[in-house]
RNA sequence: GACCCCGUAGCUCAGUUGGAUAGAGCACUCGCCUUCUAAGCGAGUGGCCGCAGGUUCGAAUCCUGCCGGGGUCGCCA
């Protein structure tokens, strides 16, 4: 653990102990809102906090006078942080109430340090304690290949999961096989349509709610190599079965293939037909049902625009306006089937059984509406003990040099993921997925994407990696394979680095643990694409430096002590954007 | 009509969970290749953070109400 905020943090609240003790400050004050972060102007110095700030209100001083007392209190403290232990501080008092502190260069020489003893360890955290988390994302119906927008969740999801697991977290990356509803049945007789053209009869247009694609023609030669003409003929109550199972089975195989192609595996397939089957669905709302949360009722129409067919009816409901929904929510259809909702509801009960206190689910911006009513289940059910977070990734749109992309299932312009991963590659892809919030459209534009400038952000990250690891070979020239291994120069005359872009670098590389953090906090994956963004913006620079001063080359044959310092850094940004690119899932190119 | 998301530089977007003088890329202007990859870097121009109130030491961030864009809205999943 080298986490310079939190090890200052530590010893901030020792401070504050102190000043409680001595009768400076009341006991027992609430410190949660005491934050140590990163000054965001190198004026203020490289750290801050607002304790004083925000403990002036309740223990009745002058904002100031209190961060006088507190700078006065940290004087002379011993700090410990990445095996750096000393005084080599200085905390002064700023204008609203401010504490800003700086750093000797020795603390961030034991930073780096402690950087490449860590190796790809550096920024692990046990934020997380071990606790399980389940995290479904994909779940694609299982009627066809995947598109981009499947994409994009894919690797939200699995780059959410690669970060908590950073973080500490035990994650289970699931996927949610939605094979139980009506959709499934029209794939059936799709492929029953598909089955039959392929035997060589004559058949005309196929029915309107039919999946059109053509994946199924290869899935009726399948079909046919397995039963031969078996259906043939024979009436829809004996195929439909044995025909649905057959294509999901297939479906599935598909939608696997297309998400190796982008390197994301599930721990878990959940089918939705099995919770039914099994009885699990029934099983919640009985549960339900004890604690007197269905009823039956008919719900108000929608106010505004009324559906055209609308008309009374009563209907099973689950009373979600007790935990915080609009309106409560049918959970059977007029034919005595399960809702999706119903069978949606098993399926987190099955997770919160199986000992998830944390669910995240990645959807599509268009199940929106959904979300409060999944939540009110979670709490229903879970007794306030487990929580469920909803993140809804937006619509990718997709460009050619500037033009969109125009797509349509009906006209067959429909671009799937697979068409794009295979024209421009997992890494391209998967990043760039990540160069946006989840809750913002994201525009991608294939030639932009493959593009090698500094304009691709993915180029951009992974040239640094490159240039690093070039700097690693061609030190490799001059010296022996032993000094330039990681903990040889972890041992390396650091402290020679003294140039305030080198320090920059170090404090930049310094943060990563607390970016982990913070994004793993937020569930937000996004944060590390943007991080590695900058982290390679400051390597450049400090590449380019050394282009316009030959003394500040990484190289130099005059000097081999600060040579090897040097390439401590470089190894260690090395290290820091390998382990990013790792939770982005983004391979680390050692050349372009 | 209700609910959810979005609104930040001309364009595309970040913004460390409420911090100090709001950042980056593109575009535009001007610079940097006898030297580890110029596939890169620097400087400059550019802002009523949609609008109006509120909360407090302090708001792009939290609350309320509007405006604009997108999504959703009883047996699709």
């Amino acid at each position: 653990m080298t986490d310079i905020c939190g090890d200052f943090r530590r010893l901030l609240m020792a401070a504050l102990e102190d000043l409680a003790a001595r009768g400076v400050l009341p006991q027992r004050l609430d410190l949660s809102r005491v934050a140590v972060e990163p000054a965001r102007e190198p004026a203020h110095g490289e750290l801050s906090t607002n304790a004083a700030m925000v403990l002036a209100g309740p223990s009745r001083q002058d904002p100031m006078r209190l961060a006088e007392s507190l700078a006065r209190a940290l004087k002379d403290r011993e700090f410990e942080t990445g095996g750096y232990r000393g005084t080599g501080f200085r905390v002064e008092a700023a204008r609203p109430g401010f504490l800003n502190i700086r750093f000797g260069a020795e603390v961030w020489h034991a930073q780096l340090k402690a950087i490449l003893e860590a190796g790809a360890h550096f920024g692990d955290s046990d934020l997380g304690r071990g606790e399980k988390v389940n995290i479904e994302f994909v779940s694609a119906n299982p009627t066809g290949p995947m598109h981009v927008g499947h994409g994009r969740g894919a690797v939200v999801g699995d780059a959410l999961a690669a970060l908590l697991e950073k973080a500490g977290y035990r994650v289970t990356r699931e996927y949610y096989i939605n094979d139980a509803g009506a959709q499934v049945d029209a794939l059936a007789r799709s492929l029953y349509w598909r089955y039959r053209e392929a035997l060589g009869e004559s058949l005309g247009a196929m029915p309107e709610e039919a999946y059109p694609g053509e994946y199924l023609i290869d899935t009726a030669r399948a079909l046919i190599a397995c039963d031969g003409e078996k259906w043939f003929g024979r009436p829809q109550g004996e195929w439909l079965a044995p025909l649905r199972d057959f294509a999901v089975g297939e479906m599935m195989r598909l939608i696997r293939e297309d998400l190796a192609l982008i390197g994301v595996t599930h721990d878990l397939f959940t089918s939705e037909r099995e919770l039914v089957e099994t009885g699990a669905v029934a099983e919640t709302l009985a549960e339900l049902e004890k604690g007197g949360l269905i009823y039956r009722g008919v719900l108000e129409p929608p106010k505004g625009k009324l559906p055209e067919d609308w008309e009374p009816r009563a209907q099973t409901l689950f009373r979600a306006t007790r935990f915080g929904d609009e309106v409560d929510r049918p959970l059977k259809k007029s034919d005595g089937s399960w809702t999706y909702f119903a069978t949606d509801i098993a399926c987190h009960r099955k997770r919160m059984k199986d000992g998830f206190p944390l669910m995240i689910d990645v959807w599509g911006a268009d199940h929106g509406g959904y979300v409060k009513r999944m939540q009110a289940a979670v709490t229903a059910l879970g007794g306030g003990k487990a929580q469920l977070d909803v993140k809804l990734c937006q619509l990718v749109r997709l460009f050619d040099k500037g033009a969109p992309v125009k797509m349509s299932k009906r006209a067959g312009t429909f671009v799937t993921l697979r068409e794009v991963v295979e024209a421009v590659g997992k890494d391209v892809f998967r990043f760039i997925m990540l160069t946006r919030r989840n809750d913002q459209t994201l525009d991608f534009d294939f030639a932009k994407v493959t593009e090698q400038s500094k304009d691709n952000p993915v180029f951009y990250v992974q040239y640094a990696h490159a240039r690093a690891h070039s700097v690693m070979r061609h030190a490799a020239e001059a010296l022996p394979a032993s000094a330039l291994a990681d903990e040889a120069l972890a041992g390396a005359r650091i402290e020679r680095l003294e140039d305030p872009f080198e320090l920059a670098l170090i404090r930049r590389l310094a943060l990563w643990p607390r970016l982990v953090e913070s994004a793993a906090e937020a569930h937000e994956p996004h944060r590390i694409a943007f991080f590695l963004q900058q982290l390679a913006a400051e390597f450049h620079l400090l590449w380019t430096k050394g282009k316009e001063e030959a003394r500040l080359r990484f190289i130099l044959a005059s000097d081999p002590e600060l040579t090897l310092a040097r390439l401590a850094l470089v190894r260690a940004l090395a290290l820091v954007i390998a382990s990013g690119l790792a939770i982005i899932g983004v391979a680390p190119c050692e050349e372009m």
